[in-house]
DNA sequence: CGGGATTTTGACAACCATTTTCATTTTGTC
DNA sequence: GACAAAATGAAAATGGTTGTCAAAATCCCG
C-alpha cells in the first residue's frame, strides 16, 4: 500500500523549500487527504531511507524534508525568511571534506553542509506595503 | 552568580567530544556537584550564546555542546564512534559558502559544515579482545 | 473469486529532551 | 541591613517523534 506514502511524496513536491512532517500532514488534511500523522511521519521516513527526499534539522531541532529534483550527492541554500531552496552542488567542499578527514587519520568519511541566507526576494524593501 | 556556570564550563573542558546537557549534568552529579538539570541547560545556552561553547545537534536531535580551543570561526572533525573532535579552519569552505550564496542573490549567509568519519584508533582492527 | 499470511494504517499512549513556571535563594548595590 | 534584580532548581508542561496494537488493505496462491 504504497498509496499514502505516493500521496506523502506528492505533498512534498508540491513544496518550495523543506517542511516539516506536521506540516505536510496539515497541508495534507487541509486538501481532505485521509491520512493520520503516524502514518506521515513513516512515509517520510521510508522516503528518506530510499533517497527519494533530503532530510535536515533545523534550529530547534526539527526534521524537515524536501523532494529534491537529484539524485546525486548535493547541498542546500536554504532562504531563512522564505524556506526558499536552491540545490547547489559544491565539488570542492567534498574535497575538502575528504582531505581534513584523511589528513587527520579519518575514515569512512561523511559531512553534512548546509548554507543559510536571505534571498533576494525576502532582503528586498518590502516596507511599501 | 557564574559559580555554576563555571562548573558547567569546567564540566564540558573535562570531556575530549561534544556532551549532551544530560551528560554533563549526569558527570557533574557523579563528581559531587549539586546542580539542578534546569541550570544545566540555561548554563549551556549562556555559555553557547557568549561564544564560550560550540553547539551542533546529533542526528537525534539532542543538542550537544564542546568547550572549543579558539574564539574564532571553524568546524569540527568529529569520530562517530569515540566522539574524539578534531576542530578544522576551512578557508575554503567559508569562501565557498558565500560564493554559492551571493551567486544566488542570498544575503547574509551563514553556514553549517561538520565532517564525520571514524578516527585512526577506532578503525584500527580491535577485534583482539 | 476466496482464504490466509503480510503489510500498512492510524488513534492513542509513551518517550524524552527541552522549556516554562514559580517560589526560594543568592548576589549586587546603596 | 534592606531591597531590587538575577540565578537556581524541583516539578509540571511542552511538543516533536516513536511505539503499540487492533483494524483494514493488499498480495499470493490456487
Amino acid at each position: 500500500m504504497t498509496a499514502r506514502r505516493d500521496a506523502v511524496h506528492d505533498a512534498l513536491r508540491n513544496s518550495e523549500g523543506f517542511r516539516s512532517a506536521q506540516d505536510v500532514y496539515a497541508e495534507m488534511r487541509l486538501h481532505g487527504a485521509k491520512i493520520g500523522l503516524t502514518t506521515v511521519y513513516r512515509a517520510l521516513q521510508a522516503l528518506a531511507d530510499g533517497g527519494k527526499v533530503d532530510v535536515l534539522r533545523t534550529d530547534e531541532g526539527e526534521s524537515v524534508y524536501r523532494a529534491c529534483a537529484t539524485d546525486t550527492h548535493h547541498h542546500h541554500l536554504v532562504c531563512r525568511r522564505c524556506g526558499r531552496t536552491v540545490e547547489v552542488a559544491g565539488p570542492a567542499v567534498e574535497r575538502w571534506a575528504e582531505a581534513v578527514g584523511s589528513e587527520h587519520g579519518f575514515t569512512e568519511i561523511t559531512h553534512t553542509v548546509e548554507v543559510f541566507g536571505t534571498c533576494s526576494v525576502c532582503s528586498a524593501p518590502a516596507q511599501t506595503g
